[in-house]
DNA sequence: TATTGTTATACTCTATAACTATA
DNA sequence: TATAGTTATAGAGTATAACAATA
């Protein structure tokens, strides 16, 4: 098994696999490479680029599929508890909604216990649409994680999902 | 060793370890945490407030951060070849190099070489501030991984890089 | 009084086309 | 012709304040 290095950034776990970008203009990256943030930022990039082009065609952003599926996954949820599942402003999910309300994907109903807030839910052409995305949703994690085994994968959740919740509960 | 539960969503190493946000409302979060892309942003999120509220002091923004460190280890590079290192386009980062000369930080010289390009270098009071940064990202970074050990630490580095790696090389 | 959805708004980030000066 | 830096600009994404309706 090659390609795994001793740490050399100035903190551990830094592995220096010379980040392609880097390697282009033949850059020293260290400092960059071993900060977890900018290893983030450069990994969610070249992820988000294949979801893009992949979702083109279905005309869906990352954050509207993340919508369609939280409302199909809780139907009759209000748009704040979306919106907070989602990491977004409240107004800023007015719009999405309201776009995805002109497509014909979700339905509003005003709720019968509170009348200030809606209940949310797909349409069947939302249905039809989600399960289109699922499909394609599936190919594209397929493929991100090509190069991860199994367990590799599942490690790097649990560890995104250690540092989130540590730096969510704990405040600072 | 607990709160390490098998994988429950629809693709392996989705540990349903109920995120922050999810819990909040109680809405079911699956479709959306066995995804990478979805779970990277969320991470992403908090390390980024740990990040901005550090630097607040300093008035740096990560990207910025992100330039001095690279200009720093690699002087006299060009304004393009620190733009793709940081994964920005160039026109933005020119409106960037233009802060950071009018604060003092950094200096643009017109190559000898190529008298089209600039060799860009930090300047007395750049190294000063990146030297103070230095340790508020120290700080940062040890609070971002408190809960890694320094294994899965490196794990989590090195499964970011196989993606990205993965994903740049081969293309699609 | 507090909360839901909303409007308006502003600020950052990102991406592209087109110019200039050099090569 | 091609490249480095630049300008202008437009589109996303994100954040806050303030309002109406309802609780």
């Amino acid at each position: 098994m090659m390609n795994r290095s001793e740490p050399k950034g100035p903190f551990p776990g830094s592995e220096q696999t010379e980040t392609e970008a880097s390697a282009a203009a033949g850059l020293n990256n260290e400092a960059l490479d071993s900060i977890l943030l900018f290893t983030l930022r450069k990994t969610q990039a070249v992820i988000m680029q294949d979801f893009v082009s992949r979702f083109d065609a279905l005309d869906l952003r990352p954050i509207q599929l993340g919508a369609l599926l939280l409302i199909r996954s809780n139907p009759g949820s209000r748009q704040s508890d979306i919106a907070a599942a989602l990491g977004i402003q409240r107004p800023n999910f007015v719009t999405m909604m309201d776009e995805l309300d002109r497509r014909g994907l979700t339905q509003r109903t005003t709720s019968n216990n509170d009348r200030r807030s809606y209940s949310l839910g797909l349409t069947p052409q939302g249905e039809a649409l989600v399960n289109r995305a699922l499909q394609l949703l599936a190919e594209h994690e397929a493929f991100v994680s090509s190069r991860l085994d199994p367990n590799e994968r599942r490690q790097l959740f649990a560890n995104l999902n250690r540092i989130e919740s540590g730096l969510t509960s704990g405040g600072r």
